[in-house]
DNA sequence: CTGAAAGCGCTTACAG
DNA sequence: CTGAAAGCGCTTACAG
């Protein structure tokens, strides 16, 4: 006897079987009764589950999530705009993969990261990202709507941060953009300025929204736009001051900068100083995201705040309405000007 | 015959026994070609090859996964430090994640992130994290090193991005933060600053030999260490803003700061100019990491440069050697400082 | 070179 | 309320 118990005692338990052999009832019963399924006994559900809990088992998941046919994952993929470039280090991005982390987290969902750059998103296709996985949230839709079109065609649960577009046939999470950059220009607008550029480009839908808000403002106060203070300034820092420098060289006047980004407003903004310019003083600058720099740069950075780690959680929430077979609907968040002293007053 | 062929060809082939069918072979058969296992004929691996490829066919990762006992799935705890209030959107975590996830790619493993505040590494035993995976990243010790070694002394397949402790019994991946900090003290001195304040907390490895980099260089120029210039300053940069704030009333003087993160840095220059003061020149400022926006703050920053992406490989590459069964070194990687404007002269 | 059979750790319809 | 049995999609030792 002392020997028996001994014996069983020190047996590790490993799998339900293990636990149901340890309990003296079968594996079907030991499985429903973690899951407390109420068919079950209240008491022997009770009994399985300390028993479980002072042996250190819990069951095995990925098991679990075979027999049951799902991945319990989620994939997540950074459309990083290869034209554009923009940097997968800009912070906007980690704080809104942080929201997806933490609402993922909270439905017991694992989030899978494919974040190189993706040069053709069909080719998700055939990829663990979208075939191994139970959803999808891609962040940004670049210059790729078709085939984002076509990827939704399939019975694919998938979600997408961007702005919608025209014949679009996926869901859309996403900022105010128009409204966002049009609160942006205007605020400049009022605060007396009158040669406003716009850096950055419209090649995606989100930045041509943001573009058509700037023209928008433009267009209340009676300015035509101005193709020449219209600069296709890319992502990546470095560039974007080789840009910056040739436009400020070719001679245009301007008083005040929307930038499509505050990574980008922080790179202007030290290019401007570089060349002597101050800001605000000689030119305004706005940024565009209200990361969590952007109060400390020098000036702090007038911007228009994205609550990028709410959108996390409403993509989360989105993708796992649309797992459950619901109908999801697009959502537009709000997008607030944040006003600091890199456009001049206040602040 | 032509019906046969018909209903052949509309059958979609979803798993091993419906291309086995298909090519009229046995599943084991299938297996082994799609695997291209040399056992099998030339011949036959060809033909299921490419009849898998013409159905869109591809192995199931989760099945084959869950067959072989493993889980293609390394997580990646970022050990959030509570008191210490670094933030998750320091642009070093997401240059980190983004060397580890491309890493990881390469060798077909799925990332698994974890970055809620961990209060006690020793719940992840029984979570997921440690449990559904094969092998995790710790990215910083925190202040847990005692509770990093219980998980080791498991048989846990576990690297930590920190700095080697006496008693650590974990594979250690770092920077040489001692090195590192040295050098940007002594640029410092070398440039005649003579006080020079070290901001951050030493409460975990990694920062303690930070601080002993800066005593050392200060030893070296026969300089004693001032307690009221290392101020324990707090990642979170509201709070940050106040500490310094608080001591620049206390009436201490400085004329430089070594930081210990970009991040930190810029929240520092921000708050320096707010009350007037010039920086580089009346105080100069380095930081740590060289985050990409460290060169596009006003004044660019002369910081130390942590090899971050290079890092994460160097993590991917650590623990796969742990789940392979080999023995895999301690790596310090080297430091370099990149003089910029903010500590004065060059840049 | 190929196939039949067992089994990875679970869940659940069915039967009692 | 509980159990025996089938099966999720694979791989591999064993036998031929």
């Amino acid at each position: 006897m002392q020997k028996e118990m001994a014996g069983r005692a020190k047996k590790k338990i490993r799998s339900l079987q293990d636990l149901a052999d340890a309990a003296g009832v079968s594996r079907a019963t030991a499985s429903r009764a973690l899951n407390d399924n109420p068919v079950i006994s209240l008491k022997t559900r009770k009994r399985l589950q300390s028993l479980a809990r002072k042996h250190g088992y819990s069951i095995n998941q990925k098991a679990r999530d075979f027999r049951l046919q799902r991945t319990s994952v989620i994939s997540v993929v950074f459309m990083l705009d290869i034209r554009s470039e923009q940097h997968m280090s800009d912070p906007f991005f980690l704080d809104m993969l942080g929201g997806i982390a933490d609402a993922l987290a909270e439905h017991d969902y694992d989030l899978l990261l494919a974040h190189a750059p993706i040069t053709d998103v069909l080719d998700l296709k055939e990829s663990r990202v979208m075939q191994q996985s139970d959803g999808t949230i891609f962040i940004g839709q670049g210059e790729q709507h078709e085939q984002l079109k076509e990827l939704a065609a399939g019975d694919n649960h998938m979600v997408v941060w961007g702005y919608p577009v025209a014949d679009k046939n996926y869901v859309v999470i996403g900022g105010d953009n128009k409204g966002g950059c049009y609160k942006a220009t205007k605020h400049l607008l009022e605060l007396g300025r009158r040669k406003v550029a716009f850096f950055g480009n419209t090649n995606n839908p989100e930045n041509a929204a943001r573009y058509a808000g700037y023209l928008q403002a433009l267009d209340e106060y009676g300015i035509a736009a101005n193709p020449m203070i219209e600069v296709d300034v890319p992502f990546e820092m470095h560039r974007a001051r080789e840009v910056i420098v040739t436009m400020l060289e070719s001679g245009v006047e301007l008083d005040a900068v929307v930038c499509i980004s505050d990574v980008m407003a922080l790179a202007a903004i030290s290019t401007f100083q570089d060349v002597g310019l101050d800001v605000p003083n000689d030119i305004a600058v706005v940024g565009y995201d209200d990361i969590s720099l952007a109060a400390y740069s020098s000036p702090p950075l007038t911007t228009v705040r994205q609550t990028i780690r709410h959108a996390g959680r409403v993509l989360v929430e989105s993708v796992l309405g649309l797992i459950r077979g619901e109908h999801v609907p697009d959502t537009m968040l709000t997008s607030e000007l944040i006003v600091r002293k890199s456009s001049g007053e206040n602040g």
